[in-house]
DNA sequence: TGCGGAATATGACGGGCGTCATAGGATCAT
DNA sequence: ATGATCCTATGACGCCCGTCATATTCCGCA
């Protein structure tokens, strides 16, 4: 269970960091030659994104690949019935957008900021530019991809349940996986997550979310407050369907 | 809509191909430097697959990649439910194992047959080491994952509905763009599903999708036999949530 | 301090879908 | 032919969950 980052801390306006920790930060990024370094560092820049703010749209043209610095972005596409649904979320040293800049695509997700941010800009220019130069970067791009396509196909399968509990704690056992930061008693995560985002990945409704949560919670299996959930028993999340 | 192959015909044993003619098919491995190319078809042999017959278990170590010659595969996931779901759905030209090969990694999927099949075993130990001696290759799977990437976040987000029909109408739809075969009125799906194997793409059981795709036939916007499905009216299926 | 909006919480109602049961039709085996 | 088996089909019942409505609490901001 990779912790990524403290919990995070209040609606506060983070601190600015400085594009060198961003890139060296970054897994995808760390590693290449320092001429191509330096060049990630110097012709790229820090934007900042408020909570809810759109970075880009699904279908728009790619200007420029994102590195997230400080934060939480989630990826979303829209479903013919104009709901939307959030296929993944990245944190600080995780990219969006590259394989859209580096084969010169239009973005097949919609990115938004989940709390508020410091992101990098890559323009796609600069980063498909890299990309054929650095052998490194190729690699790492690749073995980045599969774990994606894993966990995208792990959740598919969870996903493919009706029971709706049972999805919820797929997102929840998920997040805890990737996002979880071990404290005195379970796992907290380190992402401040509405009801209304967990529904979102979920694909159900907030009311439902409310209710099996605080059912939850009731029975000590999580505990939860406002943009925080502290994941008690994960092993009873998943079993609540046993007759 | 690329068409792959013609309707599936029957249910008898299929001819077996040459090896060689399977490593040409294959969009992945067709384009390495020859020599390579001689080792992949000598060192590799074809195997044959009943329908139901299990390919390899998830979670089984990886002695071998395979390459879809004739028929179609699916690789499915058990969920903790011990419920299976299809995630994935391969057929002819394309391959399986091939991150788990390269990776010396544990099969993430269970592959098993849709219908009788012949495949090429690729051992793992010849794959990683044309893998490393072919950029081509590498360069290859890389632009293979975007897509698979794409399509796993399209159904995700389509699965999220807790509507059944929509989701009978996503998976349909996907196959159809991806095995369609265009006839003389509506595309008619090349891979011989049973209600229960669409069932288990949509997650759902077998009485439902039955249900929801006899109010289709009735409507009109579908015609399905045996194992065979041709959809008439595409945007129709999408539509019917409209009140 | 007070106000407004967002997030959390809870209830009532109705429809969709899972579950169980039954049965007919198609294909293949002996 | 004739079962055996799989696939398709349809009905009855019950409950989960989406929808609508209403509080209540918490945070930010004037």
């Amino acid at each position: 269970m990779p912790v990524r980052a403290p919990v995070w801390e209040g609606g506060s306006r983070p601190e600015r960091p400085p594009t060198v920790a961003v890139v060296e930060a970054c897994t995808l990024l760390n590693g290449v030659a320092p001429e191509h370094r330096d060049r990630l560092v110097s012709e790229t820049y820090l934007a900042y994104a408020e909570r809810g703010e759109v970075i880009w749209f699904a279908g728009a043209d790619c200007r420029f690949a994102a590195v997230v610095g400080v934060g939480f972005v989630k990826m979303t596409r829209t479903t013919p019935q104009s709901t939307s649904v959030t296929v993944e979320l990245m944190g600080p040293g995780q990219s969006l957008g590259i394989i859209a800049a580096v084969e010169g695509r239009v973005y097949p997700l919609t990115a938004i900021a989940v709390t508020n941010c410091w992101y990098l800009k890559v323009p796609s220019e600069l980063l498909r530019q890299v990309y054929e130069g650095s052998a490194i970067l190729r690699d790492q791009v690749l073995r980045s991809m599969s774990p994606r396509l894993r966990r995208a196909h792990d959740m598919m399968a969870r996903m493919s349940s009706t029971k709706v509990e049972q999805r919820i704690a797929a997102v929840l056992l998920l997040l805890m996986d990737s996002y979880g930061v071990k404290g005195s008693c379970g796992v907290t995560l380190s992402v401040p997550l509405t009801r209304q985002d967990l529904a979102e990945m979920a694909g159900t409704t907030v009311e439902t979310t409310i209710r099996v949560m605080s059912r939850w919670t009731k029975r000590k299996l999580l505990s939860a407050e406002r943009q925080r959930v502290t994941i008690l028993d994960p092993v009873g999340l998943l079993g609540t369907e046993t007759p």
